[in-house]
RNA sequence: GCCCCCAUCGUCUAGAGGCCCAGGACACCGCCCUUUCAAGGCGGCGGCACGGGUUCGAAUCCCGUUGGGGGCACCA
């Protein structure tokens, strides 16, 4: 199996899902994982490319078995560094007269399209004069150093099927097939020369790619039959599509692998939601490993039909991923993000961890991003908060609060022990002792504390928040309340 | 324009001729739990694109229409 992108931006999350079937793939059958930079766009490809889409795919934990930096049988792994595979192939299709040498210039074809057009028939271009020329005279020309491509000589007639493993037979006309160019005039291969050579030499069984590539195959398939090679099986997996319909791009927020950790997307989850789109998992359940996703891959169940992106769902799933942490492991990933955010003293940080675990257990319900964490937590942390003034005269407002918030605050001062139960006791007993319910008390006490309308239970909130934080937020809102008058 | 692919709730899907007057998940709406918000539990809304066949019987097979997507480069 093998993934082969172009480095010319950031990794895709379409682009990903189909490494991720490929790496599934193999991983069930216990295949080699091949990674193959294709890079013969001089022009758009780049080396901070080639990085970024090694992180992206190391981030979400395909890992290749060959390819750039591992090696293998197979090197070098990169197209450019393999041009004289090319080079020799195209000679050998020459001399076999597959091929032949073609020296139209660009003004030449662009002339015969627009005609064509014009005329109503189809650009198709099959060499002119030049696909039958002498091979003698066209290699003296070439020898001249007259400019030129490599062309493939497509039968005229008959059809080539490509039997592919999810779509079955898919037949294509060879009239319909021009003479397409195996070497460009800068002696480069073009992309389905490359491509096919490649999956040739590189003994790849199973070609699964983006279905975008399906009308490219029929070419493949010839250049795989000229030059004697057996043909691999095929899966074109559909495209991943945005809201409306249209593939998927940045037009749609978020779209490559990078953007989505940047958003604090997990990358277990990521990697869930993409082997489920499309993939014909049964749809009793939905959260597996990838060891689990592996083991119940199966190319033919894949679907030829197109998904659409929701982001909604993978935010779901995000959602159980940050659940399924260990309290410890949130608390680690928390830690950066508090200090940077500037939420929290980093000296405090690093003295209490223990702390900051059991707020992380508190809290990990209640988020569904990992960005989500600052926010979320901020206000375990800290002094004097800063009180939304309509939402405090919501709160303080009310006669039985102003009456009695002043007694609240003298008994959790005098607590003998600050925890959980003794905090609940305090408030629940001046609530019923007023014939009250607790909620009166509770809700004001909530915004006083941590200066918002919702949090984890009061009580352990409080307990977590700690003795001093909280009376020194309780004194600041008896104080504001004075002002209410 | 030509070639190719695809078509089940809003979205992802289960469904490989009778098990389906179509099942699950996310979203949405109720209710329960409850100090708020989540989480959880229970319930609801909602779909086989259309038209022809084939068959005793079709979401499932065939044809057509429509719709969506992809491709038609010396880009990959």
């Amino acid at each position: 199996m093998r993934y082969a992108p172009s480095p010319t931006g950031m990794l895709h999350v379409g682009g990903v899902r189909t490494a991720l079937f490929n790496w599934l793939f193999a991983r069930k059958n216990d295949g080699v994982f091949v990674l193959r930079i294709e890079d013969t766009d001089l022009e758009r490809s780049t080396e901070e490319s080639v990085e970024q889409l090694k992180r992206s795919l190391r981030w979400i934990g395909l890992d290749w078995d060959e390819g750039p930096e591992l090696g293998g049988p197979h090197a070098p792994y990169k197209q450019t560094e393999r041009f004289a595979i090319y080079r020799e192939a195209a000679q050998k299709l020459i001399e076999s007269g597959a091929a032949y040498y073609d020296f139209a210039t660009t003004e030449e074809l662009t002339e015969f399209r627009e005609t064509a057009r014009r005329e109503g028939r189809q650009p198709i271009y099959t060499g002119g004069e030049y696909r039958d020329l002498d091979p003698d005279e066209a290699l003296k020309r070439v020898q001249q150093g007259e400019d030129h491509t490599v062309r493939f000589k497509t039968p005229r007639e008959g059809q080539t099927v490509v039997q592919d493993e999810i779509r079955g037979p898919v037949t294509f006309e060879n009239v319909n097939l021009e003479d397409f160019v195996l070497m460009k005039s800068t002696n480069t291969p073009t992309y389905n020369f490359a491509a096919a050579v490649d999956d040739a030499e590189m003994e790849i069984s199973h070609v699964i790619r983006g279905d975008d590539h399906l009308s490219n195959t029929p070419r493949q398939i010839l250049i795989y039959e000229a030059l004697g090679y057996t043909l691999p099986a095929f899966a074109h997996v559909p495209q991943v599509l945005g809201p409306d319909k249209k593939k998927l791009s940045k037009r749609h927020g978020a779209a490559s692998v990078e953007e989505f950790a940047a958003q604090g997307i997990l990358p277990e989850a990521l990697f869930n939601y993409l082997a489920l789109l499309g993939a014909g998992y049964a749809a009793d359940e939905e959260i597996f490993s990838p060891e689990e996703l592996a083991e119940r891959f199966r190319l033919d169940r894949v679907s030829g039909n197109p998904a659409v992106f929701d982001e909604t769902k993978l935010l779901s799933i995000n959602q159980v991923y940050i659940r399924k942490q260990s309290p410890e492991e949130l608390a680690m990933q928390a830690a950066p993000m508090l200090a940077e955010s500037g939420a929290a003293d980093p000296e405090e940080l690093e003295r209490d961890m223990p702390r900051l675990t059991q707020i992380m257990d508190l809290l990990k319900e209640r988020i569904s991003r990992t960005t989500d964490i600052p926010d979320a937590v901020g206000y375990f942390y800290g002094g004097s908060l800063d009180y939304d003034p309509e939402e405090f005269e919501k709160q303080f407002g009310k006669e039985f609060v102003q009456e009695n918030f002043a007694e609240l605050r003298d008994r959790l001062a005098a607590l003998p022990e600050w925890d959980e139960e003794r905090i609940e006791e305090a408030v629940r007993g001046l609530a019923a002792e007023k014939e009250k319910g607790a909620r009166h008390l509770i809700h004001p006490l909530r915004f006083a504390a941590t200066g918002r309308t919702v949090s984890a239970g009061l009580f352990e909130t409080l307990a977590l928040l700690g003795r001093d934080r909280s009376l020194l937020r309780v004194d600041d809102a008896k104080e504001e309340m004075q002002k209410l008058g």
